[in-house]
DNA sequence: GCCGTTTTCGGCCCGACTGTTTTCAGTCG
């Protein structure tokens, strides 16, 4: 089992304990113990035989025990038993908004129900309604859940919900008792999808703005409209929360619903180890004499911690506060930093924008260059270039950049097929021609791990190629990564000083933003490409650069950042 | 199951809302 699998293993065992009814800080252990190994960025067999898996955080020596066996046996005696233990349909039941594992366990015991359809034959005769602690609201919740399970459970593209809310804010804002209104939560954070959305205003009169906000157009369903906190589904199942609380509790609360969860809990450890209480209503002194902090702004309530502010992209529980606490967080790239881009298509493969439509837009974005990058012959479904016709935009791309009508320097490229044996698409006299090499996989995905690193090694040790593009071929909500060992990919790209892309396709965003701090520590540069197909895909250049941001990443540690003369130095070493 | 310059046992973040209750359990984030 690779990493993911075993995390999901984890998070599966966390689920069955919770059914049985189990100590609810043992299944949290096994979820952090998921979370621990999603984000692990050492290799993990390295770990396994030097016997440092146990010591990481959330790993004791249960955990290590368990992992070791998922990945060297694939599976484990005593989840088995536990999986004998419980009727499989259970799992879908606990999906059910409203269902924890105490209502399941109720249903399951009381009742016999054991999928879904059986609980919903349950609820249409009333039976649900008649057991101890459920009542006629809840079975009409029940139902309401099982047939919008589908949408509920969706979670949505970063990009996709921008717009909405910005449209919220927008309309919190024009209302005439809000004095602040931001978003927080997951969208705050830069997720690359997002669950739910969370808007914190602050008010001395909550009810008008409870009041607009759950009779928003848009909004299909009203799950939460209490005093201070009001839930509605909008289009497609997204769930907006808001909460309203007064000003002087505003930035406790943008920051603990800003959260991460695990950044929470390490921010409320440390409140503690100072003697403070912390919470989404501010910071309370155990000792009742103290002081009680105050914050005027974000900043108010890191520093009553002794903290620097921590941007929001970082507050993932990956080592931020303790940066923060010795000044050494990272100046992190910004979108003002970025000089041009390298991935992008034009008519000639499968984009919808001719060359000088593309370099118009790019010229328009106030870029120094950019690179055309498109397919090559091997990817036929997206019209790849062969030999002759990328010869040809070589030389248009240089009579365009002799014509003086773009400031904006065009760079020629390729986005060269890594083919099933990591060789590649073009021969190396060919690729000279180029300013710049982007080699990708887009075909023969589902090689083993061992198979699909060896490949992207061998196209990554060519010395023609100059970044790895979208490297595990992820298309969020939709496929699941190659299998690949990206820990040693990054450190063949950092042995060969090999750039590696973040795709900033909405869809991909790959590599993802949790290998970053790792891969740049050991020297490998990243490129912000859109992969744009269309002029108005520039604009994923900007809301990738968040994604960046979420890696640690600064200017110096970005290709794009450097000036033409410089990146063209690189480019030709 | 994890964790520990007070601890190897006894904690483990905290509060709002709903629905079912007459004071609170369960769920959610």
């Amino acid at each position: 089992m690779d990493n993911h699998a075993i995390a999901e293993t984890l998070e599966e065992i966390a689920t069955l304990l919770e059914l049985s009814g189990e100590n609810p800080f043992k299944v949290r252990a096994y979820a952090n113990g998921a979370r621990a190994l999603e984000t692990l960025t050492e290799d993990l067999d390295t770990l396994i035989a030097q016997g440092k898996l146990k010591g990481h955080q959330g790993i004791g020596q249960g955990l290590a025990d368990a992992i070791t066996q998922l990945r060297q046996e694939g599976k484990l005696a005593f989840l088995e038993e536990l999986r004998a233990s419980l009727p499989p349909g259970l799992m879908e039941i606990l999906k059910i908004p409203g269902l924890g594992p105490k209502k399941v366990r109720a249903l399951w015991q009381l009742l016999e129900i054991t999928d879904l359809v059986k609980l919903t034959e349950a609820c249409e005769s009333g039976r649900v309604a008649e057991l101890k602690g459920f009542g006629a609201k809840t079975q009409d919740n029940i139902l309401a859940g099982i047939r919008n399970r589908e949408a509920y459970g969706r979670r949505h593209l970063w990009l996709g919900v921008q717009s909405i809310v910005g449209g919220i804010l927008t309309g919190l804002r024009a209302l005439p008792d809000v004095e602040r209104a931001e978003a927080a939560g997951s969208f705050r954070r830069a997720r690359e999808t997002v669950g739910d959305l969370d808007f914190i205003v602050a008010s001395e009169n909550p009810k008008p703005i409870m009041d607009w906000f759950v009779a928003q157009s848009g909004v299909q369903e009203v799950t939460a409209h209490g005093e201070t906190k009001s839930s509605v589904r909008l289009a497609d199942g997204l769930q907006a929360d808001l909460r309203v609380v007064p000003a002087e509790q505003f930035f406790f609360a943008l920051h603990h619903f800003t959260g991460s969860k695990d950044h929470n809990v390490a921010m409320r450890q440390r409140a503690l180890s100072r003697g403070l209480s912390m919470s989404e209503w501010g910071l309370t002194p155990k000792d009742p004499k103290a002081k009680v902090p105050v914050a005027a702004s974000e900043e108010d309530v890191f520093r009553a911690l002794g903290l620097d502010w921590i941007p929001p992209e970082l507050r993932e529980g990956q080592g931020e506060i303790e940066a923060a606490e010795s000044g050494k967080l990272p100046h992190l790239v910004r979108y003002e930093d970025i000089r041009g881009c390298f991935h992008n298509h034009t008519t000639a493969s499968d984009g919808r924008a001719t060359l000088e439509q593309m370099t118009a837009a790019a010229e328009a974005e106030g870029w120094e260059y950019f690179s055309i990058a498109d397919h090559s012959r091997s990817s036929a479904y997206a019209n790849g270039l062969d030999e002759a016709r990328l010869l040809a935009q070589i030389d248009e791309i240089a009579k365009l950049n002799a014509s003086g009508r773009f400031k904006v320097r065009v760079l020629s490229g390729s986005e060269v097929d890594i083919l099933k044996d990591g060789s590649l698409d073009f021969d190396d006299a060919l690729l000279a021609k180029l300013d710049v090499v982007v080699a990708s996989v887009h075909a023969a995905m589902t090689l083993d791990e061992d198979a699909m690193t060896a490949r992207i090694i061998r196209a990554l040790e060519h010395p023609r190629v100059h970044i790895l593009g979208h490297l595990t071929g992820r298309l969020l909500l939709e496929r699941e990564p190659y299998r690949v060992n990206i820990a040693k990919i990054v450190d063949c790209a950092a042995a060969n000083s090999k750039c590696i892309e973040l795709n900033t396709n909405p869809r991909r965003l790959d590599m993802d933003w949790s290998h970053w701090r790792r891969a740049a520590e050991k020297g490998v540069l990243c490129a912000i490409n859109p992969d744009a197909h269309r002029t108005e895909q520039f604009v994923f250049v900007r809301a990738g650069t968040f994604q960046a941001r979420k890696g640690w990443l600064t200017a110096d540690q970005v290709l794009n950042t450097k000036p033409l003369a410089e990146l063209q130095r690189w480019l030709r070493r």
